[in-house]
DNA sequence: AATGAGTTTAACCAAATGGTTGACAAAGCT
DNA sequence: AGCTTTGTCAACCATTTGGTTAAACTCATT
């Protein structure tokens, strides 16, 4: 039997849904069952509690996010090329997965404790490789003077929000949900000028 | 007896509380009336259901909101002007109502028709005015040439995102409690510096 | 065929939860 | 003073919910 097919990993992959679309609180154990076609005493039995199944499921969303932000930490391109890249990459990455940033923000802010666990955590981010890179760039002109850590979080900034706040933002733009895919996409390119524009010395 | 003092306003205090913190599925009634120093039957006697209730919370949590938005977008000052009046303003405003922005977030996001409720009413927020101004600079030669509704949305990004995503942000930056409020203190003119940088001309 | 470990289910349980009821008191009104 | 309205509470109710149990089924090994 294939991986995808045990019970386990389809109570798992049905308590994804679940808990990514409903959150901690609002998820049902029942509903978790239902979706995975078997009886609800089989996720006591695979995972003990909600507690835990849950804590299955936000760990697996979380390592899935992590590579997304190391690939821009640790690479050795300019920042320039780092930001062209990762504003690409992680709008197609959450393109795929809608529901993921908002589930990890607020989970985290429900329970501030749970990000300590993570933070051990091989593979958690570290910004002191992007830092030392931003930093040096300053140095050599190529950037205008700006701390590492608030350029990092303008970079998040812009490429999270516009999934976070989707209903807001199409609320205020006014845009259906045809003209938000174009608006998303399309800020692949635009956001990476934006924060070029913003940082880059001008040339000559 | 004050207006602050009726047993109605003591119930949509704490109801502010409690939902505001741990969301509608995480609230319980029997908190609130706690908090408000009540009989439980009296939130029923005043607001009927627990969705009623939650709903007055949420108009009130959004019609403070609402505002903060229409500065910027009504006034008749510059685009660069409004950048830094408004960055400065909804930083400070945020520092006060820190679980305001989750609060709004998430339940538009539980919830998307929520959001039709609030268009209808007068006070939502209009981007028209906004886009007319950004439009009449960039021909002007003062911005370079960007879509008003992205501009926008980058203007929100930038001074909700480290709100929204506080516990990520302080594991990121490994910053404690102190260093994170003089971080968003300084955002205040640094992401006003940032996003006029981005999209203004060169002087000469 | 008998054994036994791993898996699955129906039925059950105690606690929590949103909501209701009926009694009663305080405040207005005639 | 009587009568009505409004406000408040303790007790109660029906349902939902996470979790448990004991029996049954599966299937490889002996």
């Amino acid at each position: 039997m294939k991986k995808e097919e045990t019970t386990e990993h389809q109570i798992l992959d049905a308590a994804k849904d679940v808990f990514q679309s409903k959150g901690m609180d609002g998820a049902r154990m029942q509903e978790i069952a239902d979706k995975a076609g078997i009886n609800k005493a089989m996720l006591h039995y695979y995972y003990r509690s909600k507690q835990l199944l849950f804590e299955a499921v936000f760990k697996n969303a979380f390592s899935l996010l992590a590579p997304q932000l190391n690939a821009i930490l640790n690479d050795d391109s300019s920042i320039e090329d780092k930001i062209i890249k990762f504003t690409s990459d992680y709008t197609s990455f959450m393109m795929k997965h809608p529901y993921l940033p908002n589930f990890i923000i607020n989970e985290l802010n429900r329970n501030e404790d749970f990000i300590l666990k993570l933070k051990d955590n091989t593979g958690f981010p570290n910004l002191e490789k992007f830092k030392i890179k931003v930093d040096s760039e300053i140095k050599e002109g190529i950037l205008k003077p700006i701390d590492a850590d608030q350029l990092f979080v303008n970079i998040l900034a812009l490429n999270i929000f516009p999934f976070l706040g989707k209903p807001l933002v199409k609320a205020l733009t006014k845009k259906d949900e045809k003209a938000y895919k174009a608006f998303v996409e399309s800020r692949k390119v635009e956001v990476a000028h934006f924060i070029i524009n913003a940082i880059k010395t001008p040339k000559g």
